[in-house]
DNA sequence: TTGCCATATACCGATATGGGAATATGATGG
DNA sequence: CCATCATATTCCCATATCGGTATATGGCAA
């Protein structure tokens, strides 16, 4: 046993949100349950392409999955959100701030250029 | 030119933050900027290992560097983890209504296990 | 059962990634 | 200029990931 490489990934919500596809599935079941088809067309992915975003998305418990007659009705589980939510909350104070620096700065560097 | 595969990643916030190593320098330059090596030693990796994370984090804008004698400072720039914040809190409020749901799902369950 | 529709899997190719080790680049002090 | 400390880059390996195509699986209807 060697390398290891890369860490496992796809096993989270933050690895799931990662992806742009898997975030437009995520706002389009914000207006209810979906069949995989309907998602796959309406996000312009392929079938398959359509299944194995879903995949990641109910592993990680983003989405959960019903039958319907022949169909499969995936809807969002936003639970898992939640954290993501708090851990990116944790800045809110530094972006603000971070502003405000860059605000000074800039305006520092203007009054210093003109009393040139 | 074939297959492109892959989508392009480690360019935005959303796969900068993907990287549980990247949110743990993140966290700590809340506390302040600081050196490379300080980085790598506090959080047990190695030295190319942190610069690597730190080049992905300055590419994507969420790090700022600044020459310090022969160190380089990392400061935190968070501005750019306001839209992924956006963007996870356009779902808040179904998390809430998730929990809703399934509690009332189960409840019915439970109901009807009674009046069997 | 047989066929048909909807979805999931398997397989493949191209590439992105993360980690380790070695090395290059940079800045500083003497 | 030289030696040294701090950091960045390069190479290499193993593996994860995405997309596409083909195929398997599941459910339903006649």
């Amino acid at each position: 046993m060697a390398a290891m490489a890369r860490a496992a990934t796809t096993s989270d919500a933050f690895n799931a949100i990662a992806e742009p596809q898997r975030r437009d599935i995520l706002a389009l079941l914000r207006a209810g349950e979906r069949p995989v088809s309907d998602l796959a067309e309406e996000l312009g992915m392929s079938q398959p392409g359509a299944s194995k975003h879903l995949r990641v998305l109910r592993e990680v418990g983003l989405v959960r999955v019903r039958g319907a007659g022949k169909q499969r009705l995936y809807g969002l589980d936003a639970r898992g959100l939640r954290p993501v939510h708090e851990w990116v909350g944790g800045f809110e104070r530094f972006w603000n701030e971070s502003f405000d620096r860059l605000d000074t700065y800039v305006q520092d560097l203007k009054r210093t250029r003109q009393e040139e």
